[in-house]
Order: structure tokens, then sequence, then C-alpha cells
DNA sequence: AAATGATTTGATTGATCGTTCAATCAAGCC
DNA sequence: GGCTTGATTGAACGATCAATCAAATCATTT
């Protein structure tokens, strides 16, 4: 099996993609960052789009890997636990003077026209990402409102996530990034305080 | 003197760089929608990044009248304003069966090392689109809490619609952009009632 | 050791890209 | 009528791109 030589080449079309993008990483850059050459490249995968199927792949099975553990490591509390999360995408931005933030997000807007495959791809990432953002809220249980949707919740915490993303990268100012994470904080406050009247009703 | 060339390659890149974005939009693209020539091009703009940047000057300087008096017009309220405001990218969405979002937001996430003068254009069109929104929001007055921060809650509203934007696209279901926008409109109704209660200390 | 198929090599292809430039044209001024 | 200036034309250029392919090499089996 040639599994050596995939893997390398995801791992390092991931990094180029996140970078620059995907249009932005010529298939030489991948090659020779991996010392692969082109007829290797193209005895794995059909073309550069498939790299592509390949690196969001990767991002879809390695998501409880690579991202949720790190990130919930010695966290317990499920409320917690999101912020958390939220906090490995201001580690990624404060470490790269706020160049990469969400690359799933990168990858979704600069494809305007992807093939369905692709497409299927990057929703099935974002779907990951709001299934663990769900099975906290679930988790929070009594502390949250009853009545609240916990699936609308956690699309909405993905929303901002990405869109403070976009503008501490914009910005180049990672206080765009803090400023709305502290508002979905609030928030969360809010419905946490909403939650206890309803368990100690007046 | 060579504006109206100027202005028919502004139009059609725009709607280019909208439809397909930056990179994928080639300059014969621009020359063939408009029948300008590559010289004629050449001749007004030193290059294919400098169109661009015009594009993003007249989104910059088009504000006003191509985004805010359209979605405002007939509505004086300024909560309904910013609502509308966000209704306004709903239709483009619809009207392009989730595939045009914010034309702004897609460049920003497109360009992953843009120059300088493209980033400060892109964040001078967020930073206009805040400050709409902020204007609405003090015209709100006492409507909103007393104690509220304007300024971040506006840069969350633009969080919120390029994070509900972005999902849309992505599933290509509009359900994701009007859920999250909805989540906005709950936390607005949170706040109206939390300065009812200020007003009127029990 | 021979045979076979999988994998790697790297030069090469053809298409497309942004850009250039000599030429032509139109309009106003002397 | 010449002269200047600015705009337009469209063929051409070099660079870069994704992708190809025949030959070489490796791994496995017989």
């Amino acid at each position: 099996m040639n599994a050596d030589t995939r893997r390398k080449i995801v791992m390092a079309a991931m990094d180029l993609f996140a970078e620059k993008g995907f249009q932005s990483t010529s298939v030489a850059d991948i090659l020779s960052r991996t010392q692969v050459h082109s007829g290797s490249l193209y005895h794995v995968f059909p073309g550069k789009q498939d790299v592509l199927a390949a690196v969001l792949e990767a991002y879809r099975d390695g998501i409880e890997e690579w991202l949720l553990a790190p990130a919930w490591s010695g966290i317990d509390d499920p409320v917690e636990r999101i912020f958390a999360l939220l906090g490995a995408y201001r580690t990624m931005l404060a470490t790269s003077e706020c160049t990469y933030g969400c690359p799933i997000g990168s990858l979704a807007l600069e494809l305007h026209e992807p093939d369905p495959a692709i497409r299927d791809l990057l929703a099935a990432n974002f779907e990951n990402w709001t299934l663990a953002i769900q099975r906290c809220l679930d988790s929070a249980g009594a502390r949250l409102p009853a009545a609240l949707d916990r699936r609308r919740l956690a699309e909405f915490v993905l929303t901002v996530m990405e869109g403070a993303v976009m503008q501490a990268r914009t910005y180049r100012d990672i206080g765009y990034f803090d400023r709305n994470i502290a508002m979905l904080r609030d928030q969360f406050d809010l419905l946490i305080r909403e939650a206890q009247r309803e368990r100690v009703p007046a």
C-alpha cells in the first residue's frame, strides 16, 4: 500500500490549504513540501480536488482526536467545554497573528461552486462540530431552560465562532474575536439564570 | 476621460467576484462581459488587484445608496432596520439558491494574505457596516439597556450575519440563516425586555 | 531467481493565466 | 492641415498551472 505517501500528502495539503487556501496552493507546493513526485501524487489521487476531499475527510474523522480531546482535556463542565473549544480557535488565531482561523470556514467561503462531494464534506464537518456542541448542551441538562432548542443554539455557537474568526482575521485584531465570544458568554449566563428561575419559581 | 470604461469594468468585476470569487475570475472573464479589451483595462488599472481595490471602494462608498437605503425604505424603527438589513441578505441568499451571501465576507476569507491596501478596504467595509448597525442601536435609545455596549452588539450583529450566511451557503439551505437570525432576534427581545424593567423598576 | 504488479520518477504536455506593447484611432489645439 | 495626447485594439509573451506518461524501481509471490 501507498498509505505513507497518501498520509504525507494529506498532512501537507492540510497545512497548505489552511495557510493559503485551496486555489492558491499549487500541486507543486504540495510536492515540494512532501518530497513526493507528481506521478506518485497522481498515482494515489485522481486529481487535486481529490486531495481536498481527503483533507476534508481527515478533518471530519479527526475532530475528536485532534480538536475536541485536546481542547477538553481536564475540563468536565459541559458549558465550559464549549468555551474551551472556542478558546482553541482563539489560540490558533493568536499563534498565527490572526491569519489562520477555521480552515473549514475559509474553504467553505473560498469555493463558490464546489462539487457536490466537496460541499457534502464541508457540511459534514460543520455538522460534526455542531453535534459536538449540542452534546455539551444536552449534558448541561436543567442548567439550561427546558424549552431551549439545543440544536439551534449549537448552530448559533458555530455561527458566532465563524463570524468572530472572520472579523479577527480581517482586522488582524484578536479583540474582535474576544468581544464576540464575550457576547456569547453573556447570552449563556442569561440562559443559565433563566433556567435557575425556572427551577426555583418566584 | 475613461470613466465609462472604468465603471463598466468595476460593475462587471463586482458581479463576477461575488459569483465566483476573486481568484476564479480571470481578467478574460471581465473583458468578455464588458466588451472591453485587455489593453484598455490595463490602461485604466495597473493590474487585476487594482480592479479588486476599485470594487471594494465601490462597495465601501455605495453602502448607503445600494444597501442601506433600499433595505430601509419605509422602515423607521431602528431595531426593525437592523433586521430589515439582515432581510436583504436573506433575499440575496434566497434569489441565488444560497450561493451568494455577503461578497465582502467571501473575499475576506478567500484572500489569505492580502496586500495591506486590500485588507484595509475589507476592514473599511466591515467598519461601515458595523457603524450603520451601531447608529440604529444608538437611535433605539432607552429601548435598550443603558449599560449595553452598542459597539460590541453591532460587531456581534455582523458576526451573526456572516456566520449565518456561511452555513446557509455550505448547506445550501436558507433554514440555517433563518434560525440564526431568529436566535439574534430572541436576544434583542430579551434586551428590550431588560430595558423595560430598568425603566419601570419592580 | 524469475515474474508480476504496484509504485515512483521527472521530464513533458497543453491549457490558461496575468500582463505587455506596438499599432491604430479619435479629438482637441496650434 | 500638422501635432499632441489619451484611449483602444488585439496579437503575443512568459510564467505557471494541473495533469500525463513511459521508463525505472521496488515488493511480493511463485
